[in-house]
DNA sequence: AACATCTTGTGACTTAAGTCACTCAAAAAA
DNA sequence: TTTTTTGAGTGACTTAAGTCACAAGATGTT
């Protein structure tokens, strides 16, 4: 049986450019052109019957990223493959914790999009090399980076991490070995140090900053 | 050209397997087999000119995830593909953070795993089904469980999220239109209803389970 | 030895945070 | 209407947090 496909995009061109890519292969079969979201997300709501949806990032209306959220609440079984000109890092995050199943960039070869059509078609996740590279960036926001650059001591980074952890004073200066004063007077010196004013500030500094 | 692989298994059945079922397609040639990840590591430190890596996860001494990031840093062009038995979320976050592009489950079908290994090569992620379907769960950890499952009321939001921000209580109060003693009370409430004792844990709990 | 310096500690202090019993007014239920 | 319930507020209180000046011991430099 072949694959009922929607493909949506907000220029035309590109839209029946890639209406005539996808009919160049005799297993895919393109049900319908939708110029946003939204229109997508209608079809969808009739009950049209779609496995793979190649959708656009930019649009108008409704953009893909919403689309994609909306259309696998409503059907979860669809698989959704992203189309990105540029790649840019937020969008691939919002598209992955939506639930889509393929990051393709636009000027990938036509049998590189049909490839992607049917391993997305298989079950599988499929993303360009390209985007791909750029998952290990937005996953770790670098521990190290902070932990070097802002000139703290090593026990004014343990302090920090028992702070962001939600320790009081006291029970820091019995982890540490510390007096609870001292304790007090690094924490100072901690905010000196990163301009922040208060313990809350520090964990929340350091939930962003270094991983939690 | 043929595609240079290397299996890395602790267990001596899965690497023999894993070698006969690579040994069936022509264009795979099994270049070595290890039985942990340190070997690995130690045979490309050695310059083996090896494409494509298969790489189990649970091993001794040195286990995939580390491995897979020793052997990226040293030569980031290796294609490591990730075998699990079991899909365990904090494997699948890390391998993703070290770089592997593949991530594929043992029982897979011989050539699912054929399959992956070519698609790695050509430079895309590929990643089963199964194991792509946790990614929406790895990355949101969904504000609105804990925003409706806690019993909070819209107020106390509130004003977790502005102590999240790292805001006074008298910071709160004019944000709020409320009066500072309020806020004290209702801050007091969140500590009961979740279990907490300072505006720190707050913070620390709502960055955590509400992202941030 | 004399000097600087770095880490840890102390004590006295100010302020913000958190607790608790109780008031007051508006809204909802009887 | 009367009675409850609910949300916001007050005031007095305890405690933890944060500031600051300074002391003591260890280490290091000239």
């Amino acid at each position: 049986m072949p694959i009922n496909i929607l493909i949506v995009d907000d220029d035309d061109i590109i839209l029946s450019s890639l209406k005539l890519i996808m009919d160049l292969d005799c297993d895919i079969n393109v049900k319908g052109l939708c110029k946003n979201g939204d229109v997508a997300y209608k079809a969808i709501l009739q009950g049209q019957d779609i496995d793979v949806i190649l959708m656009d990032i930019q649009m108008p209306v409704c953009n893909g990223i919403i689309a994609t959220k909306k259309i696998l609440e409503l059907r979860s079984s669809i698989k959704v493959i992203v189309l990105t000109t540029f790649d840019d890092d937020e969008y691939i995050y919002e598209a992955l914790k939506n639930g889509a199943m393929g990051y393709m960039l636009k000027n990938s070869s036509p049998d590189k999009i049909i490839e992607a059509v049917k391993v997305v078609q298989g079950g599988n996740l499929l993303m360009h090399s390209n985007i791909a590279l750029k998952i290990p960036g937005l996953l770790k926001k670098e521990k190290k980076i902070v932990l070097d650059s802002l000139g703290l001591s090593n026990i004014e980074l343990n302090i920090m991490k028992f702070i962001a952890k939600g320790h009081t004073n006291k029970e820091i200066s019995e982890e540490l070995y510390l007096a609870e004063g001292t304790v007090k007077n690094k924490i100072t010196e901690i905010f000196n140090k990163l301009g922040l004013r208060d313990r809350t500030q520090i964990a929340i500094y350091y939930l962003n900053n270094c991983g939690g």
